[in-house]
DNA sequence: GTCTATACCGCGATAGAC
DNA sequence: GTCTATCGCGGTATAGAC
């Protein structure tokens, strides 16, 4: 930290990521102009373009970050053989990790058809790497005779579309408690699964 | 039919109402001109204000429209006492009917942001009268006994969001046919419910 | 590193001819 | 019922001063 000059710099890449994100939940990708972006942040429009080359790159560094992030933190639980233990592990997960990041997830989502052919490439391989991880575990429990899944690439994706649906309702506060909702989600899982 | 006139002006209006519906799901509500919708139709963008008094007014139009038909669909059901003969119906039902119909289901997802408040809420309150079909029919059968459920509210959510979520991956002419999918998710559902 | 000023474009919507 | 023409606005992005 030899250097100090005006810390601006250092702290308003940030910011502007973090007013886009919530901005782009919110209203939409290209429902949110640079200007709104700007304002939020306290500069002008054009003070933008020193964080971004463009607003595209805006929207996928956004959806990178948080899908690199995904990976990253799934990747860093323990490993367990037990394919029981492992489903729990992944629906405790992702419930937490989803419930934590709603803006993101709600991006990552929703704005896929605003990404250019290449951008969205890579996107979609990011979460395809993810659902394979849960598709690995449903495939070891069939395999090990304790699932009941006719299909496990269908498993996969209702399981998915199943967990990250909390975000649609959950909020901080609420009836439940994030504990409990992770509770009878995995009872509900682990049903669906014949176990 | 004593009038025939110029028939365009029967054949115009439906038609800017599925190029609305098309593009919209494709590329977005807010990313949608109206230039772009009349270019579809084959008119020019004035033109379309014979059929809707703006643009807003057309995208409520359209999942109006959408919420309408599965509400009167659902309803044309032959009821059922059976919990699990109702929940199997409910199934099936809203695989089927969503499949069809995966443009006007998308956007009546991902353009609620889009509506302006007194639309969103009408919108929302035809939502989760459908819902509401789902969540009695799991009260009935936790009461009967013959369902596990520790939440109705949330097995609706949780049931609900698994099942539209076959609207992401499933293409007609794709490795499984839509009845073999109804029996997998029927089969995932049934045991996620503990009958 | 942020500003002002601006280029250039496409937006939703309306007026009025035919 | 569709057209051409147009209004007024706001979009992304850049140039160049400070």
């Amino acid at each position: 930290m030899a250097r100090k000059k005006n810390s601006s710099g250092e702290i308003t890449g940030p910011r502007v990521r973090a007013a886009a994100l919530r901005l782009f939940a919110r209203y939409g990708y290209a429902a949110v102009s640079m200007r709104q972006i700007a304002a939020e942040v306290g500069v002008q429009a054009s003070a933008l373009y020193r964080y971004t080359p463009d607003k595209q790159s805006l929207l996928f560094d956004l959806m990178q970050a948080h899908l690199a992030e995904l990976l990253d933190s799934y990747a860093a639980l323990p490993g367990t053989d037990d394919p029981v233990a492992a489903l729990e592990q992944f629906t405790r997960f992702h419930i937490r990790f989803h419930t934590a990041r709603s803006d993101a997830v709600f991006i990552a989502y929703m704005e896929l058809r605003n990404l250019e052919p290449a951008n969205f490439a890579r996107i979609e391989a990011m979460r395809r790497q993810y659902e394979a991880h849960l598709q690995a575990i449903l495939e070891r429990g069939q395999a090990a005779g304790v699932f009941a899944v006719p299909d496990a690439k269908l498993a996969t994706y209702a399981l998915i579309a199943m967990l990250t649906g909390v975000n649609t309702w959950y909020r901080e506060g609420g009836r439940l408690s994030l504990a409990r909702v992770e509770d009878i989600y995995w009872n509900m899982v682990r049903q669906a699964v014949g176990v």
